[in-house]
DNA sequence: CTGATGTACAACCATGTTGTTGTACGTTAG
DNA sequence: CTAACGTACAACAACATGGTTGTACATCAG
């Protein structure tokens, strides 16, 4: 298993995609089965294209991933990378807790000496 | 300890505030140690009134709180709020492993009836 | 072939976000 | 008291977001 380490842009694309209802409820869906796209654009009070257009954030996220299957594309939801977000904030809590881990790579600004 | 259930709304504000590398560092920041707005804006390459801003947008995510200390303002970080997130995302996978939990309430919109 | 379905994508509008500068005001230092 | 500091907030510009409608095109059903 690659356990994928995010670089800030993904990070980014990965919260901006989970921060609207819509968007989580289609993952929420597409986690424990496959759905078109037009079978969850039924489910919401908007019109297939803004549907379409928020399967498309997901999957810049790569919180989902888009099968053709004929003239459908099956939507999935990807576990791997909600498990990647978990670790990071799990990894805020490490700070948290003191034990800095190297989140200074990740997260913090260069330019650091916090002196001895 | 008070497990804070979080509304949708709420949910939007922390997802929001954490998919920018500016706040998450913030963030990261006064995790461990508490600091005035204007020590935290020496830090990026912005004005004072955009750090300002990136902290307004932390409070109202709950992810921080500022106390009044003399002419300064502390921020804190609030591992809780961080918790709450690490749940939350938990539960996707939760979700994902077929033990769907009761998120039907927290994120699955209504109208269901998955047949009989 | 023809028509209905499923998707993609462009154009557009309204609104929100992220940065800026400028002003105002309370607090601390001297 | 006065000057410097720390913060708050408003106004503005640039850009992103989230929705709409309309068009185009491939695929499936008959």
């Amino acid at each position: 298993m690659v356990v994928h380490q995010l670089d800030e842009d993904e990070v980014d694309r990965i919260f901006a995609a989970l921060a609207d209802p819509t968007r989580r409820d289609i993952v929420a869906r597409v986690l424990t089965r496959e759905a078109s796209v037009s079978v969850l654009a039924q489910r919401y009070a908007m019109s297939f294209a803004a549907v379409q257009k928020h399967v498309a954030v997901l999957e810049r996220a790569g919180l989902v991933n888009k099968q053709p299957h004929g003239r459908e594309r099956l939507v999935r939801g990807d576990v791997d990378t909600i498990r990647a977000a978990t670790r990071l904030l799990d990894q805020y809590e490490e700070i948290w807790r003191g034990r800095i881990v190297r989140l200074a790579d990740l997260l913090a600004t260069p330019g650091e000496g916090e002196s001895p």
